[in-house]
This record gives structure tokens, C-alpha cells and sequence, in this order.
DNA sequence: CCGCATCCTTTAGGATACTG
DNA sequence: CAGTATCCTAAAGGATGCGG
């Protein structure tokens, strides 16, 4: 989903585009976290609690993935052991609105073939 | 989207899951395809007109994809030179649906950052 | 014209081990 | 605890050329 040259009609007006959406949502784990945090902040032992299969790498780089978004906020707590807390922000909340509005559709459309 | 291990929801019951959904969808062509054929049927160089960026490898990749998880279907005619028309299946057009879906929730939350 | 065969590059994602 | 660092594999996708 990262590719140049494609046209988009969003919003009425033809304009040359990346075929970028402004947030990652179509990799591996990024809908899970969406969902992990949808309940409110979670540190990093959690989430990887709550998603047994994504090793620490992948789940930081998703991570900091949806930083850059805009999508997660990271809170760092100077201590010793470290903790860090994740939390969803307002935009966070709006992407998770579109993957609750895919689950809807799958739930009206995918049950009989 | 194509590995195993996932617990899903939806419908109210918990299943494990190969978080596949029956519909390949989120790579790089097929949602351009179903835009390319939402009025109506197409031949092949048609689609590769409306989209010049992708090769014909890849095309004819995409449209076996679809071929298969029956949101297409294929007709060609024996004739010199040959010629194949593709179409939305009903279900090619249900899936369009939640394309459209998507696309109205840009249009909603995307706009205004 | 349609699309397969071949080869190649890029990237996502995983395994494992290690640190402040 | 919360990550990095390294290395590795698989798969998507692209380039080019050929064939019915």
C-alpha cells in the first residue's frame, strides 16, 4: 500500500496520489493493537500478553508505526523497571471506527456465502 | 493476512481463526480492479488502459486471485485475435461494497485532519 | 491479444540473543 | 521491563521476453 502514481476521487477532485492512506492499517498487527487498546492504555508487557504470537520486534515497530500516525500515544515512565503506557488517541479512536465498521460489514455479508 | 493463529469474533462466537479473510483485498491491484469493473465488463487491455502501471504479470495475477475467491468471472472467446472479458460477480460487487464503505469513512474522517 | 515463464529486487515479518 | 541488534525466510511485486 506504498506506492506512487495512482488517481483518487476523495472528496469530489481528481488529484494525483500516492495510493497512501495517512494510517498503516492493512500490515499484520496494527488492527490489534487498535483493538488491544480500545478498552484504555495498556503498557507493552500487556499487549504482548494479549497477542501471544507477535515477537517484541515486530510489535515495536508496529508501534512506532502508529506513533508516527498519530494514531498511538507512548508515555515513558522513568523508572526502575521501566514502564511504558500506549494509549490510543482521538485519531486512534477514528481508524478503530473503520475496522469496527469492516467488522460490521463481515458480520452482514460474510456469514452465508 | 495470511497466517494462522487469531481468535476472532465475529458473529458473537469465539473461534480460532486463520485471520484470513475469504477475500484477498488488501494488496496492491485488487481493489483497483473492482473500481476498473464497477460499470460493468471489461477486457483485459481495457483494465490494463485504465490502470498503466501495473504490468500484465501482475494483472493477470490479481485477476486468478479474484477468479478464485469468485469475485470475478472470466470469459474468453475463441476467436483470432483472442479476447477475454472480465465482470463483477455478485460477490465481486459486495466486496466492492465495502470498498465504497471505506471510502466513505475517508471522505468523513479524512478530510480534516 | 492475452498472459505465461523466468529472473530479480524489495519488504514484511520472524527467530534469537542481548542490553539499559 | 521494554525494547535493540542481527540475521534470516517467504512472499509480493516488477522487468523482460516468449508463445498460442
Amino acid at each position: 500500500m506504498r506506492t506512487a502514481g495512482f488517481r483518487n476521487d476523495i472528496g469530489g477532485e481528481q488529484v494525483e496520489c500516492t495510493h497512501d492512506l495517512p494510517y498503516r492499517i492493512g500490515d499484520k498487527w496494527t488492527a490489534h493493537v487498535l483493538r488491544a487498546l480500545q478498552d484504555g492504555r495498556r503498557r507493552f508487557t500487556q499487549l504482548r500478553a494479549e497477542m501471544p504470537w507477535v515477537t517484541p520486534k515486530v510489535l515495536a515497530e508496529t508501534l512506532r508505526a502508529m506513533e508516527r500516525d498519530g494514531t498511538v500515544s507512548r508515555e515513558a515512565f522513568v523508572e526502575n523497571p521501566p514502564r511504558v503506557e500506549y494509549e490510543l488517541t482521538a485519531r486512534g479512536r477514528k481508524v478503530l471506527g473503520l475496522l469496527d465498521l469492516c467488522c460490521d460489514w463481515a458480520r452482514e455479508n460474510l456469514v452465508e456465502t
